[in-house]
RNA sequence: GCGAGAGUGGCGGAAUUGGUAUACGCACUGGACUUAGAAUCCAGCGGAGCAAUCCUUGGGGGUUCGAGUCCCCCCUUUCGCACCA
């Protein structure tokens, strides 16, 4: 009912958004094709592409809508603009929907797409859809599977029994990356530990690489430089053997053939410290439970028991509530001190960083000095705080800081840096350690034990051992006769049919991997498949297109992704780079992130009961407004606290724009082609020339302001992008046109004169195209009304000369730095001049009552005076 | 604990470079139109005060003729990492 009154008045939104909406998919408005991009201007703007849950929510419209201003805008600069979509649509939500509710995972991914893209075009974002990406289509993941061979053969991806995160209740393995807190990324379950044999792409080859490159991406948020940069975690410290006493004594430590995996083997013990300045304090060695000579050491059968129970507690939870071990029985000798110093096992020393063992200096690092107290080791003082250094509260123990060397033998006075080095120049002389480079990061675990993902193209052989399909035999792909019973594991490894095959090298029968690829794969590289137009080309993509379209300019998407996503795609780049597909080493330029959308303070979910249904607010309002009121309401990367009022808001403002073009209509319709401005020197023949003299100074005031708007806009569109500011000038804009049409009566007859009209229908479509990067559908209907074609033709306004001069302006009038006073004075004043006017106004008499008083004065030109008495 | 960001009316927010704080919108109040309401239009709207005037950008200090903006300390809050040796 109210939609019927709403119908019959001016803005029927449905009308409108249908009508303009089947012209851009009948033209297809936003396809870019043949080589017409080539020899012009390029802009790649890309949002991160969807799940098919089947729903879009808030949040996607507000990712969505601004991509689509942001291309909108640049197409109206000049750009040819890739603008694509696709969607991400592997993954578990798919398999659980088809245990639940005992439909197929291609089934439901299919119709959730499907219902999806019809929710995208009713919003009217200008999508390119013939270049649309499905990463669950072999015809996509066919590559990837390509891809996978390739880095097996470089060393890229390769297998390892290792422990890796576990989540029960996504049955399945997770990357470091997506274990968040302790617990899975996806269900917030708690991961615990497993071990088991896993793919891995070896992302550590390019730790150095993905932490430089961080430096050249300008156009990235910190924050997000910061997160990457914390993650890939690169430290630089010292590792040193610690000899074993009693075992294998006399024999030589020689370090030279020792790598990592003998450790500990040649009655030796390795350690890892970024603070070799206090090795004088190391009074213990704490190796992981994990570590080799845990068991080894570990001889005492109540021991072995603890031993087990500390190894069992830490493979249940990430979590350490309390530090714990115990001491193993055997020593090591301090290489500097000679002394023999206990080797215990402690929980909270990491096996998969460093060398899973680590010298303890308790009176220098907080958690070794947790430890000693706890079980009673010696504590000794080798740094103090040196003049000049930044002291502790009480310098007591343990103190962490740099400082000066004490009880440290022949390195006594120096400072921590000076005495790092000289220790470690002494380990490497004596070959007993090594200067090294340690990261956090992992390499990339992708194996999941899932069936709706991309299959891994491997078999395993009896006799050829793990042997990788031919590239002729791809893709590999996914069966779709498995049933779903919900118990564990995938599916796939009870389907006979697709595991028995047969070996590639020998033939015989050979089993195929089950474990299919972490989705974030797919996501690593489908930006590079959207440059690809003809998907029948035998290759994933052109090295001529990826060059052409890539780096993406601006890439939208969720904080969420700053590390998972954004990182493996940076790595997966650098990879097919050195695969030789292109030369390109970082896939995105510039990076937006959004903020969430928010209702009464928290994040829109179910279980709060405040989601608000864009499909409901849409038949509601329409398109544009829901888009205009998601732009407007905070600047991009905050998050967006909903407010049904406001929305209301942002119709009532369409409404207002679309009730003037119709109100002006009949004056502007046949004001039609380019004019020019007079100008001293050259005129073009054809075009209407506007006299300046015929210009009223009302018009030639709102064209000003208009000027400034259109410059202002411009650099808020190219970098900042707070659409909010745009849009509040806008709004001004039509309001002050508004004004100037009721108070002079433009429709009157004989108001305005035939420049004035040229310069107020400039001035009405520039509003119009202003405001169509966020509210398209309407503007395109208001474009058609006054001009009678589309506006996609037209392009950014320009700023206009009409000779309007500012004759005066208001400058704020200071006494003693407290604002008195704003005086109208001429423009360009000088400073005596302006004193005068405003000596002259009674407020300023107030506080300056003789000129003789000034002792000094601040002028700046047209804004402002600065008086001190 | 470490790291990064934020704090401005009743609310979302503006002020991009130190120079008229509170643009634009929402909510609210009054008025016009109407039998009435909705919608629309007009006016008002940081706080205190009759007023002149004073106060106001989380709190305190500082630099400056002048600070929301720069510096120091503190509080609150959001996010990220969390035994990475």
């Amino acid at each position: 009912m109210a939609k019927q009154i709403e119908n019959n008045k001016s803005y029927d939104f449905d009308k409108i958004e249908n009508k303009w909406q089947s012209i851009w998919e009948r033209e297809s408005t936003f396809s870019v094709k043949g080589d017409l991009f080539k020899n012009k201007k390029k802009f790649y703007c890309l949002e991160m592409f969807p799940y098919p849950s089947g729903q879009i929510h808030m949040g996607h419209v507000r990712n969505y809508a601004i991509g689509d201003a942001i291309a909108r805008f640049k197409r109206l600069k000049g750009y040819v603009v890739l603008h694509p979509i696709g969607f991400d649509s592997f993954g578990l939500p798919a398999e659980n929907a088809a245990i639940k509710n005992k439909t197929n995972p291609s089934l439901w991914t299919k119709n959730n797409i499907g219902s999806m893209i019809r929710q995208f075009k009713r919003l009217g974002f200008s999508y390119d859809w013939d270049r649309i990406v499905i990463t669950s289509e072999p015809s996509y993941y066919k590559w990837e599977q390509l891809f996978f061979l390739q880095m097996l053969k470089r060393g890229l991806a390769y297998k390892k029994i290792s422990n890796v995160n576990w989540c029960e209740s996504c049955h399945t393995t997770l990357a470091n990356e997506q274990v968040e807190d302790g617990r899975c990324w996806r269900c917030g379950n708690n991961a615990t530990i497993k071990n088991m044999e896993q793919w891995f792409f070896k992302i550590t080859a390019y730790a150095e690489e993905l932490l430089k490159g961080l430096d050249n991406l300008k156009g990235w948020p910190d924050k997000v430089k910061t997160m990457q940069k914390n993650w890939i975690g690169k430290s630089s410290g010292l590792s040193v053997f610690f000899k074993i006493a009693g075992s294998a004594e006399g024999e030589g430590v020689g370090i030279a053939n020792n790598n990592h995996k003998e450790n500990g083997n040649n009655g030796t013990i390795e350690i890892f410290t970024t603070r070799a300045d206090t090795i004088f304090g190391a009074t213990f060695i704490a190796i992981s439970p994990f570590h080799l000579l845990a068991g080894k050491l570990t001889k005492d059968p109540e021991k072995k028991i603890e031993l087990e129970r500390i190894i069992h507690n830490s493979l249940i939870s990430k979590d350490i509530t309390e530090k714990e071990g115990f001491f193993t029985g055997s020593y090591a000798i301090n290489p500097f001190t000679g002394k023999k110093i206990p080797i215990y096992v402690a929980n909270f020393v990491l096996m998969d960083y460093g060398t899973g063992a680590i010298m303890s200096v308790p009176a220098h690092d907080a958690r070794d000095y947790e430890f000693a107290k706890k079980y009673g080791i010696e504590i000794i003082r080798v740094i103090e705080p040196g003049k000049g250094l930044k002291k502790t509260s009480e310098d007591g123990l343990p103190y962490a800081l740099c400082g000066v060397l004490v009880n440290s033998g022949e390195f006594n006075g120096l400072f921590s840096e000076k005495a790092g080095e000289k220790i470690s120049g002494y380990a490497e002389k004596m070959g007993i350690g090594r200067r090294v480079i340690n990261y956090r990061l992992k390499d990339w675990g992708i194996s999941r034990q899932r069936y709706w993902g991309c299959p891994i193209p491997v078999v395993y052989c009896r006799k050829c051992g793990t042997v990788p399909l031919n590239e002729s035999d791809l893709p590999l792909v996914l069966p779709d006769n498995v049933t779903f019973t919900g118990e564990g594991a995938s599916p796939l490894e009870k389907l006979e049919s697709f595991i028995g095959t047969k070996c590639p090298k020998c033939g015989g029968y050979a089993k195929r991997e089950t474990d299919t690829m972490d989705t974030f794969v797919e996501s690593s590289w489908y930006f590079l498949r959207y440059t690809l137009l003809d998907r029948d080309e035998p290759a994933p993509f052109k090295r001529e297109d990826v060059m052409h379209w890539l780096p993406v300019d601006r890439y939208i998407g969720g904080v969420e992704h700053a590390i998972m996503h954004l990182l493996y795609s940076r790595f997966f780049v650098k990879a097919l780079r050195d695969l030789n597909y292109f030369k390109l080493s970082e896939p995105f330029k510039n990076l937006l992130t959004q903020g969430m959308v928010v209702k009464n303070g928290a994040k829109m979910s179910k279980s709060k009961g405040n989601v608000v249904d864009p499909d409901e607010l849409i038949k509601k309002l329409g398109a544009d407004t829901v888009r205009l009121f998601v732009l407007f309401a905070a600047p991009p990367e905050k998050d967006l606290e909903w407010s049904d009022a406001g929305v209301e808001g942002m119709s009532r403002f369409i409404h207002k724009f679309y009730k003037t073009i119709l109100t002006y209509e009949g004056i502007f319709r046949n004001i039609g082609g380019d004019f020019q401005i007079e100008k001293e020197n050259v005129e073009i023949k054809h075009l209407h020339i506007i006299k300046k003299n015929e210009i009223s100074q009302g018009v030639k005031k709102i064209i000003y302001q208009l000027g400034q708007v259109v410059e202002k806009v411009e650099v808020e569109m190219d970098g900042r992008y707070h659409f909010n500011t745009v849009i509040s000038s806008s709004m001004e804009l039509l309001n002050g046109f508004n004004n100037y049409a009721t108070t002079h009566d433009i429709q009157k007859e004989g108001v305005l004169s035939k420049s004035d009209k040229y310069l107020l229908k400039y001035f009405l479509n520039s509003v119009i195209i202003i405001l169509y990067p966020f509210i398209p559908h309407i503007c395109s209907e208001a474009y058609e009304i006054l001009n009678g074609s589309g506006i996609e033709k037209e392009s950014w306004p320009k700023v206009l000369d009409t000779g309007h001069v500012q004759k005066k302006c208001n400058i704020a009038v200071q006494v003693n730095g407290k604002m008195r006073d704003l005086v109208a004075v001429d423009l360009n004043t000088d400073e005596d001049s302006a004193l005068e006017i405003a000596l002259s106004s009674n407020k300023i008499k107030k506080y300056v009552t003789h000129k003789n008083g000034i002792k000094k004065t601040i002028y700046i030109k047209n804004k402002l005076l600065s008086i001190i008495v």
